[in-house]
DNA sequence: TCCTTGCCTTGACTTAGGTCAAATAAAAGA
DNA sequence: TCTTTTATTTGACCTAAGTCAAGGCAAGGA
């Protein structure tokens, strides 16, 4: 019966709920397990509810008419997808699909609703989290209609750099051909970009390790754009 | 004294609410005035409240640093924005500038911290609004990245349609400047495939005014995004 | 009315990056 | 382990759409 107490306690979402309020949810929350490449829900079905990832890794993506595909985010342990429809009432804007086998929890709507009803401060916190969302989307938008696609690696080097923080070797989590859709662009073109960027000294590239060995000019290409 | 009552009680964010916290609302609220051109807020800023737009237009954009621009946002009467940094904490991610003379609400983030406290429905209301603009740019993301210059212009011309339900005659509310800029292209773009498009007759342009000829290319053309 | 200023259009040219195809390399099953 | 599938790289080619430059048009001010 307390099987998903800690779990739920460590989601930042949750962070500064009271015990009660913890217990409570604990009530309604449902496990749920996919397998890669499953289909957790699809663009236009209505949600009943939203996700948090336990374990695992999830992509929400568009794809077009003519098969091509966007990733607009992957999520990773404690993250939360999916809530779009919970607070809009319409149906979901974009897929989501497992990456790797994945342990999720899911949150009914209307149990969720009915604690924010009595808890403002998880309203404000998630809040917080779609605000952090469209932050990201700004950024997003920002570097496919104004970056090309050289100065969209940089960032996203120097990004992953950041959230690593393990100096100047980071490690993809994600395949390269799932990277290129991630920087709208597609495999081929990251491919030859990259061997551009390590022929000119700026990174070495070895699968998915990828050392950053000179930030000044990785910085000077995400802010201009140009190589 | 009754200032605001009635700009506020019609502003569909505060729909639903009480009175009481109407009347609450007005005691914090501060009327600002901007002119066209003029600056509201710029990205990095460090925003202690959000606005919503009583009279006029106003647009939310990013510049690069060779000075491009891609507009994220255009709001008109009604509509609020600038709460990102309300809920994160951090500085605004875009800049805010008036289209037009522009009178706006500005609401103190305290204040309205405050009041969604005392008021779980008001938060509920604003979670409404996050995803909503989520799901808007979750299109635009899709847009810039899967879809061809025609097929975001065929799109927009059919969603100003569907908005101004005025069958088959558009206006646009902005220049072709700054829809080109809106659709992630530049007005030379816009401008050939305007021409294009009425050679095929799909479309005929007369200044703002543009007729839609052909909805069922114009149909094909969003939803497969090639000419 | 003319002049100015901003907006829009058109033409000529260039290029980033997408498409197609084929060869390798690396993973995942069995 | 071997086999099959999937991911990555490389080359040749093509095109959508951006840049640069020059005119045209329309609206407001003097």
């Amino acid at each position: 019966m307390n099987k998903f107490y800690s779990i739920i306690s460590g989601i930042p979402l949750f962070s500064g709920l009271s015990d009660n309020y913890l217990k409570e949810i604990e009530n309604f929350v449902v496990e749920k397990h996919f397998s890669r490449g499953e289909i957790i829900f699809s663009e236009g079905d209505h949600g009943n509810g939203f996700y948090v990832v336990v374990d695992g890794q999830v992509k929400i993506h568009k794809v077009s008419i003519d098969g091509k595909e966007k990733i607009l985010h992957i999520f990773g342990p404690g993250e939360p997808f999916g809530e779009v429809p919970v607070f809009t009432g319409r149906a979901f804007p974009a897929n989501a699909e497992a990456l790797s086998k994945s342990r999720l929890l899911f949150f009914p709507k209307d149990d969720f609703v009915a604690l924010i009803m009595k808890n403002p401060s998880l309203a404000l916190s998630m809040l917080g989290v779609l605000s952090m969302r469209l932050r990201e989307f700004t950024i997003q938008i920002e570097h496919l209609a104004l970056k090309e696609v050289p100065g969209r690696i940089a960032s996203y080097l120097l990004y992953v750099s950041e959230e690593q923080e393990s100096s100047n070797r980071i490690e993809l989590e994600i395949s390269k051909g799932q990277l290129a859709s991630l920087l709208g662009t597609i495999p081929e073109t990251l491919s030859r970009i990259f061997s551009k960027m390590s022929s000119q000294g700026l990174i070495e590239v070895e699968g998915r390790t990828i050392w950053l060995l000179d930030r000044q000019s990785l910085t000077d290409l995400a802010e201009s754009g140009k190589i």
